[in-house]
DNA sequence: ACAACGTTTGGACAACTGTCAAGACAGGTC
DNA sequence: GACCTGTCTTGACAGTTGTCCAAACGTTGT
């Protein structure tokens, strides 16, 4: 053991951790088909054998990313939700944190529709994709029911279907954000905002 | 060259025919990341040199796919748009024909995503996934239209919107369809087919 | 029969992959 | 000082990958 019991977190689990962020970042920029464990390793500060030695599997470590990568972004519009104090104000603060994070995390999001999809062929990463597919959606039903709540009205759809249609046009605008030319980049992040902003009161009734 | 000029395709081109077909059921079992010239290859009657003969690399390999794809699956909602006579007609066949190609081609709805996933790691992709997604939007697009044109009423979204609310709500269907247990398939297929006959509705004015 | 040519095979190559193990390098304890 | 233990480096392994090439094959024309 490295000392009796570390403060907050072992130094084994801090190292995880850091590494999971290094391969976070080397997903995010080769995407899951081109990253090996020795280009995650050269992309830290540690040379290929650490990797062996904190995760005994490559399948660990991705699935270990994945989980460490939900842990900042299922939450992110709570403070959105929590603050609002109209619909209004909800929906174009919530259209435009959804432009927003694909300027600021772009590659991350590559990465989660770059699983997403993996999971369709690889089995293993199935139970933590659907984990965090699940905790998307409650994460925009969230957004859903206080905005309809502070509009006094009802939601004319249900959990999935809002999440189905929301995550198409937000997949859809990382697409071309990620491969159009750099000079449309704020186009088309405005174009995703716009199109939130006026879709939204037609999902009351 | 093999004769004066085939009847119709040269030998050459049906070759190379053959092999993309070999090469997207490959695809669309092994996923893009798992699938290797050999062992698309091993899923075809020839060696793995013979994929080199005609084809100079393993890009031109997977675009000339991607376009050989294309062929079949960009007009597969015509029939229907050609053929309903009425608003409500074309609404519950469009939406039975998306769940029922999800269940007659699923794996080759996964490449597509898988590809166009991949376009946004991988540049040399981004020009045949761009060109397919655009068809692929003008499919949807002929089926709204017609659709409002039949109601005698307006659409309420633009081409884009709709592909992409629509897409979205496919492509959460295919995750579902694809990862989940053997028994519940025929269930989301029928979710989706009741979530687009509900939605489509509402996309009039 | 021969030659020519398009086609196919199978093997070779270097580069890369995930995995593992032996050793070097700490830091602390006796 | 010696000793231990957790950490890290380095090199090795077997297998796979994309790519290339020399040889064999089969058909065609002469």
């Amino acid at each position: 053991m490295p000392a009796l019991s570390a403060p907050v977190a072992s130094k084994h689990d801090t190292r995880r951790d850091q590494l999971a962020e290094s391969a976070l970042t080397t997903l995010g920029q080769l995407g899951y088909a081109k990253t090996s464990l020795r280009e995650i390793a050269r992309h830290s500060p540690f040379t290929h054998g650490v990797v062996h030695y904190y995760f005994s599997d490559k399948e660990e470590l991705i699935t270990y990313c994945v989980r460490y990568y939900k842990r900042t972004c299922v939450t992110r519009y709570d403070e959105i939700v929590a603050t609002s104090t109209s619909a209004a104000e909800l929906q174009s603060r919530f259209a435009a944190k959804l432009a927003g994070t694909i300027r600021d995390e772009g590659p991350m999001h590559q990465l989660w529709y770059d699983l997403r999809n993996q999971s369709m062929f690889e089995p293993g990463l199935r139970e933590v994709v659907l984990e965090i597919d699940g905790q998307l959606e409650a994460m925009i039903w969230r957004v859903l029911t206080r905005y309809a709540e502070l509009a006094g009205r009802e939601l004319a759809l249900d959990s999935s279907t809002g999440y189905g249609m929301l995550d198409g046009l937000f997949a859809q605008t990382l697409l071309a954000w990620a491969t159009g030319p750099a000079a449309a980049r704020d186009d088309v992040l405005a174009v995703l905002t716009a199109r939130v902003d006026a879709l939204m009161p037609s999902l009351l009734r």
